[in-house]
DNA sequence: AATCCTGTCCTATGGAGATAGATCAGGATG
DNA sequence: CATCCTGATCTATCTCCATAGGACAGGATT
């Protein structure tokens, strides 16, 4: 029986994020975007294992830490499952949100941005975002070069 | 004398990604987005080191990668300089989209999406426009969880 | 020429992440 | 009860990353 959805893991190798950090951030990605609510299951470990081929303790590490942060909870014999939720923001927003940033992402697709681009663009607003509402004075610049 | 401007390295202890890459990274990320050109001049070694707190080595092993793919080129009792451009997309178009992705910040921070949430509901867009052009048929939701 | 500043190379060492493989423990099912 | 599936644990090993510290090479400046 498979009674829940379950999250289906992704790997990036050229990401140099470390593979247990991966599965972490993709459970706790699904937790704010309202993927995963609690009671749902995550893949049993040997289905992860499987089909990352990757090492069972890796998956076991994430899961781990994931339990440590109060996310999951292990249940021998049965699955791992969610404990908590880290979704602080409605659905409704999100799916606005969600709808105008893809209108976004289209447009720059247009221009001809790729996909790395659109990131470092991203981060680089967020970032100026953040600095602008907690410094005030970007004394030196953030993006900026000199 | 600093004829050039120069890059100002950061470094997010947090994200897992090694050092090295992430000096690499912040490179590509500038030439994406025209903040380095062609000519321009890498921070000295040495200064990222003290400015850091790294090793040489790790400096040295982002530049030789940086070099490798062609992208900068090393000259001894100078400095090291950018020789390429990743740059496919026009300035005012560039800004362009900067202007707007900042007001999507904007309101996605009104509704109390953090940073992280963003980077989640961007890279979960961005995949999902990525595969929809290709896959063709990605019935619900992609996002989704199956 | 002498000096300084730059990037470059080298070896050795320690730690974190991932792997392999075996084993134990809890719950469900026959 | 016996069996199967699940997560959890353990030890040993391997690789990559970063570090420490010393030394060399090319160009600019005096």
């Amino acid at each position: 029986m498979d009674g829940g959805a379950a999250l289906e893991f992704r790997l990036d190798p050229a990401s140099g994020v470390p593979t247990s950090q991966q599965l972490v951030q993709q459970v706790e990605h699904a937790l704010r975007l309202g993927y995963l609510k609690p009671g749902d299951r995550l893949p049993k470990v040997r289905d992860a294992v499987a089909s990352l081929a990757i090492n069972p303790n890796t998956v076991l590490k994430a899961y781990r830490e994931l339990e440590l942060k109060g996310l999951t909870e292990g249940r021998p014999g049965q699955g791992t499952f969610i404990k908590a939720t880290l979704n602080r923001v409605g659905l409704p927003e999100l799916t606005k949100l969600r709808r105008s940033l893809l209108g976004w992402v289209s447009d720059a697709d247009t221009v001809g941005l790729d996909a790395d681009g659109m990131a470092a663009l991203f981060a680089s607003v967020v970032r100026d975002f953040a600095e602008r509402r907690s410094g005030g004075a970007v004394a030196e610049g953030s993006e900026r070069v000199a």
